[in-house]
DNA sequence: TTACATAGTAAGTGATCACTTACTAAGCGG
DNA sequence: CCGCTTAGTAAGTGATCACTTACTATGTAA
């Protein structure tokens, strides 16, 4: 066979096999992939890999940390908000981009999931570098609109978990579970429901109920119509 | 050593095996854990193991079926919905027992996430009897009160994944990576709270403002009270 | 006490794991 | 052409994998 042997750089080389690899961890996690397959997909020996990488853990830190550098998630979550304009469109906006990183690159959200559930030390890593600064930086605008009078007055993280939590989740059915059931789902479509029902919720009354007013109402009745809710922090009922 | 070394009965030992077998499935995954741990774990001969399963994977699914049939989470779903009471009571109530499961039973969620992202041919029916069916049935329930007028006219089961995504997704983030950052959350509150802003945000409204235009300029709001809270959901403040 | 079914074990099996050693061959400046 | 660095390979290493075979120990019914 005259196929054209090429000798790959170092670097080039080094690069190919942290793709294979990335591949093949988010599709079968860390112990479900053996070094032999990782080289076999590769096309190069074996010891190739171990020549570039030291050990197999070594390569799976590698992976995780070119997928924390390659996408810098907060970066765009702070242009989203930069850009503005109402908070339909923010939100919508920013659940749009959620959904379409994670059709665009599934190995991100099995790579953390894997990494969250089978190795301790590097998930927690993975977590505050790609996860929790995420929350943080929406608590604070989420915090700011509290501040404003214009979202009601819930816990900051809690609300922003909420709202990544709709979006996340319905990616992670879509993509761990899905296939074929809701694959119809559209993301402009998904990502604007949820937005709204999320924004809605969020929403502070435009008149403030007396702050003594409960609403006590159990019994299958009718009563749950009152809309635009009247009470926003009060409603508890038992 | 006079320790009373006693028989156990066939259907005794194999109980033990497969509770020794669900927790270390669910800690490590299917790939992650070996033969050898099991039986180590369940302090008898590795060959014993195999004299109960015939192969590891028949263990796993043995493993999966018992977890499936021991909580039907379905059943409780049912009588949730049909319990009643105002519908803030029946989500906050929903989501509360959601949680509430996962603080006591771990191995659930974390053998669902694990059957999910290994291959596994199991887990789709895992999915189905678990996730699929729960779903179905909230949607049902948020199709009639969208029937009455009560709930928007969105996608039922994009609003019953829109819930439980705030749930699930809070409890999952909790279990995986939370620890000691977020433990401080009660189930109590956070149900009630990502129950509400749900809630809220599916009620129709009476009239329908242009959805591009929410309340923008609203800044003379008395309720200003800016709390760093950060943790501990302020729900309602008694 | 004996007979017997069965709970439980010791000691393996070949295959595969992560990883190494010793070597070949391709590129490149001189 | 040579000399040297280095990309790449063949053929292992012991450990461990899922699983088996051949055996012993024990409770119980007769």
């Amino acid at each position: 066979m005259a196929t054209t042997q090429i000798r790959f750089s170092a670097a080039d080389r080094r690069e190919q096999i942290l793709e294979v690899a990335t591949r093949l961890f988010a599709r079968q996690g860390y112990q479900g992939t053996t070094t032999k397959q990782i080289s076999d997909h590769a096309r190069v020996n074996e010891a190739l890999v171990f020549r570039h990488f030291p050990s197999k853990e070594e390569l799976y830190w590698a992976v995780i940390e070119r997928k924390i550098n390659s996408a810098c998630p907060r970066e765009r979550l702070r242009e989203n908000l930069e850009i503005g304009g109402d908070d339909l469109v923010i939100f919508a906006r920013l659940g749009a981009e959620i959904l379409e990183r994670r059709a665009n690159d599934q190995t991100l959200s099995r790579l953390l999931l894997f990494s969250a559930l089978e190795n301790h030390r590097l998930s927690h890593r993975f977590f505050r570098t790609y996860v929790a600064e995420y929350y943080d930086m929406l608590a604070d605008f989420i915090r700011r609109r509290i501040a404003e009078g214009r979202f009601r007055d819930v816990d900051p993280l809690l609300a922003a978990r909420g709202f990544l939590g709709m979006v996340i989740y319905h990616s992670w059915v879509q993509e761990l579970f899905g296939g074929r059931r809701f694959q119809d789902f559209n993301v402009q479509q998904v990502s604007r429901t949820l937005a709204k029902i999320w924004l809605q919720g969020m929403l502070a009354e435009t008149k403030i109920a007396p702050p003594n007013r409960v609403t006590k109402s159990k019994n299958g009745s009718s009563r749950n119509q009152f809309q635009r809710v009247g009470h926003a922090a009060r409603v508890h009922s038992d």
